[in-house]
DNA sequence: TTTATTATTATGTATGTACATATTTTTCTG
DNA sequence: CAGAAAAATATGTACATACATAATAATAAA
């Protein structure tokens, strides 16, 4: 018989893995140094560093210089959602898309999003509309863009591309906000997503920034029945 | 004066970053090969790699052997959602935690909860259960142990410690699916949050898995305004 | 012309070495 | 004994090198 051996990072991640699911290391307990666990499965120091990064990215182990890598008292589990094109989310999904444009003009937000956007009361551009799947009703689009960001914006027709897709092309871009929530549809959601005033309709609420600055605020109201799902 | 250096992987990666939103290397071109910006950057392949891999887990990049790197056409952004355990969440935002237990006891869930979790009628154990913030309930819960993975559940008594807890620390675990969704609350669930049936309620719904056995099932159902945030 | 084989190429990763960095521990100094 | 300085230590990372792997392109065989 020979010795196993843990030659990649994927199967010392996995061995570390297994430990942890069989309790051999317990939440909260110094688990080996690297060098010590590179001798132990026969690899170098490296790869039990690049193993031990993922499942500590993972949030599974805690790592501090010096201090050593414990196992994570309380593990965070950490789920991935993956924020779609909403065209690509339907389409992917072998559903026929649709796009219905309510309104896009010039129009002053109120206090709270002016000051969260750090801009102008003049300089933002409102777009609402409607994404349809199959022709029902999907998801209700209320849009917020700072001007002064993507001043382009301004004399982009809104009918036939959505802001959603433009902006994904033309505007820059480096991190943002997101919130979801659950709320009872207004009578003017209600009315956009063809159902009955306070249904339970899933909201998320995103702010985009380049640097210092915001680009877009954007809240989507998805229809009654909608679920996000991912793994963990 | 000097030239530049990007000797680290993060300046490898911000550099990158800058070119991306710079739109020097635009959506679905091909940026060139690790060895030719290694060059151009002046540090090895390695730390090249390292940048780039680091800007495809975060969806900006998607690279394929022998194909090469190409600026993601539809910049899917990831969002990382920290799942924490209930206690800890109320805990650090300063607030007092509560837990009151409505039921514990064998039960037999729909047929669907059965196929899914993959276990007999007769081997789970249902634990309903609120949790409290500063007295207010704040989450109700409503979990399905699966006693084939989890047989030490049955002789747990869960009017003290949550069953959120126990098993974070007492089952084995590999992996999870989640939803997301929003409801209306019904009746009980009305009442156990102290608020209007028909309110939207922000609705998380969780089945984990240690290998190909199913460990619980639970569906927490958040009191009305619950916004669940994160940054992408 | 189609199919199978074989280079070719870009990314993926393992390793030894060296040094950087953040902490903790120990030792020195006042 | 308190505080500062120095040593020790575990993780973090850069690099050169080598080879693995997957996908493509070029070539040869049917």
């Amino acid at each position: 018989m020979t010795a196993p051996v843990f030659n990649s990072w994927q199967a010392v991640r996995d061995e570390v893995l297994r430990r942890l699911q069989a309790r051999i290391w317990r939440p909260g307990e110094m688990i080996p140094n690297e060098a010590d666990l590179a001798d132990e499965l026969g690899c170098a120091r490296v790869t039990v560093n690049r193993a031990l990064r993922a499942l500590s990215d993972a949030g599974l182990l805690e790592r501090r210089r010096k201090a050593g890598t414990r196992v994570a008292l309380h593990p965070v589990r950490r789920a991935t959602l993956e924020i779609p094109m909403i065209r690509r989310q339907i389409e992917q999904a072998g559903h026929a898309y649709g796009y219905h444009l309510i309104s896009a003009g010039r129009a002053v937000p109120d206090a709270a999003l002016q000051t969260y956007m750090r801009a102008r009361s003049d300089g933002f551009l409102q777009v609402r509309a409607v994404h349809l799947q199959d022709g029902v009703p999907f998801v209700a689009e209320d849009r917020w863009i700072n001007l002064e960001t993507v001043p382009a914006a301004s004399s982009q027709d809104f009918s036939q591309v959505s802001a959603n897709e433009w902006l994904l092309q033309h505007a820059p871009f480096s991190r943002g906000d997101i919130a979801f929530a659950a709320e009872n549809a207004s009578a003017e959601t209600a009315d956009l997503l063809q159902t009955q005033v306070g249904a339970a309709v899933f909201v998320t609420e995103r702010t985009t920034w380049f640097e210092a600055r915001s680009v877009t605020f954007v809240r989507l109201s998805f229809a009654p029945g909608y679920r996000m799902q991912t793994e963990i």
